[in-house]
DNA sequence: CAGACAATAT
DNA sequence: TATATTGTCT
């Protein structure tokens, strides 16, 4: 059962990760020595794109789903900040001591949260604005890179693309015998209501239209970006962790899993020719009370891949 | 350089 | 599988 798209909008910011999130999930869940392992630190000479790692104790939230997707939330740890953050510098100007050259940022998890947040910064841009690097400014979402944007659009655009021959021909349609690839890409974005004039471009909306969107402002900017490391297992390649005290979403035995983290701080400076409006408030990009489960249903796959975060106080509007 | 898109890689 | 990366063209 579908809901009804018809007032999705109205509500649009109210989704949003709401402002009140600006916490813990800092909380990173990398084990001191995997950290290391990884050699975590500026990652390229980009101008942009920072990581960070924390170290904390991890106070986060200890178990808060499981299966049922209860939905309390446990306890919100809540520590004030604590966080030492590393000033990072940009690697503009200076570089050329690192080795680091091959680090590759965590895969991105598009959660459906996240892929709102996406469908919203390209329905306010409108179709021939949406290009990755101004969707990824709009979203504003810490540690999303143009390029995850890029593979992101690449993918939603096909899916559009899908769901018009579908509605259109519907009958004669032979041209696109759906592969499973596809089927399975399109849950996360049946996720997210898709504006009409994406199927329909030069068709308003039935009672339905745009609003100019309000930036909500805020006087803070520093949020998380929802990020989830893959651990990537060569085939031979086993590392050890010990973890502390990290035990929570029923971690698997023997599981091997990671939380990655990436944060950016805004550049702060947007050298953009226009001046694009954010919208919503900060961003983070996570999922209250959400979580991904492993999707480890591949046997004999190895991979596995968590992510999920607690946010604390579930947003309101 | 940035974008679209297909193919390929992990 | 989902996302990343690469290559080519515009």
């Amino acid at each position: 059962m579908r809901e009804e798209e018809a007032n999705w909008f109205p509500r649009w910011e109210e989704e949003l990760p709401s402002p009140e999130e600006l916490m813990p999930l800092s909380q990173t869940l990398i084990t001191p020595d995997l950290a290391l392992a990884f050699d975590i630190r500026n990652p390229n000479s980009s101008p942009q794109q920072q990581q960070q790692q924390n170290q904390s104790p991890i106070p986060i939230s200890p178990g808060q789903l499981g299966g049922g997707g209860g939905g309390s939330i446990p306890s919100p740890p809540s520590q004030p900040h604590s966080s030492e953050f590393e000033s990072a510098e940009l690697g503009s100007g200076n570089l050329g001591d690192e080795p680091a050259r091959t680090l590759k940022r965590p895969r991105l998890v598009w959660t459906p949260q996240l892929h709102k947040r996406f469908v919203d910064a390209v329905a306010h841009l409108g179709i021939k604005n949406a290009v990755p690097k101004t969707i990824m400014q709009l979203m504003s979402v810490d540690g999303l890179t143009r390029e995850n944007v890029a593979s992101h659009l690449q993918k939603y655009r096909l899916y559009l693309k899908r769901m018009q021959g579908l509605s259109a021909g519907g009958a004669g349609n032979g041209g696109g015998p759906l592969s499973a690839a596809d089927a399975a890409t399109d849950h996360l974005f049946a996720s997210a209501p898709v504006p009409h004039h994406f199927l329909h471009p030069g068709r308003p909306a039935p009672g339905d239209h745009y609003l100019p969107f309000v930036p909500v402002l805020h006087h803070q900017q520093q949020m998380a970006a929802a990020a989830v490391i893959a651990a990537q297992q060569q085939q031979q390649q086993q590392q050890q962790y010990h973890h502390r005290q990290v035990g929570q979403f029923g971690s698997p035995p023997g599981g091997q899993f990671e939380h990655g983290f990436l944060t950016r701080q805004l550049p702060s400076q947007q050298p953009p020719p226009q001046p694009i409006h954010r919208i919503g408030g900060p961003v983070s990009a996570q999922t209250p009370n959400y979580v991904e489960d492993l999707g480890s249903a591949t046997a004999g796959g190895g991979r596995k891949v968590l992510t999920l975060f607690p946010t604390g106080p579930e947003f309101q509007a």
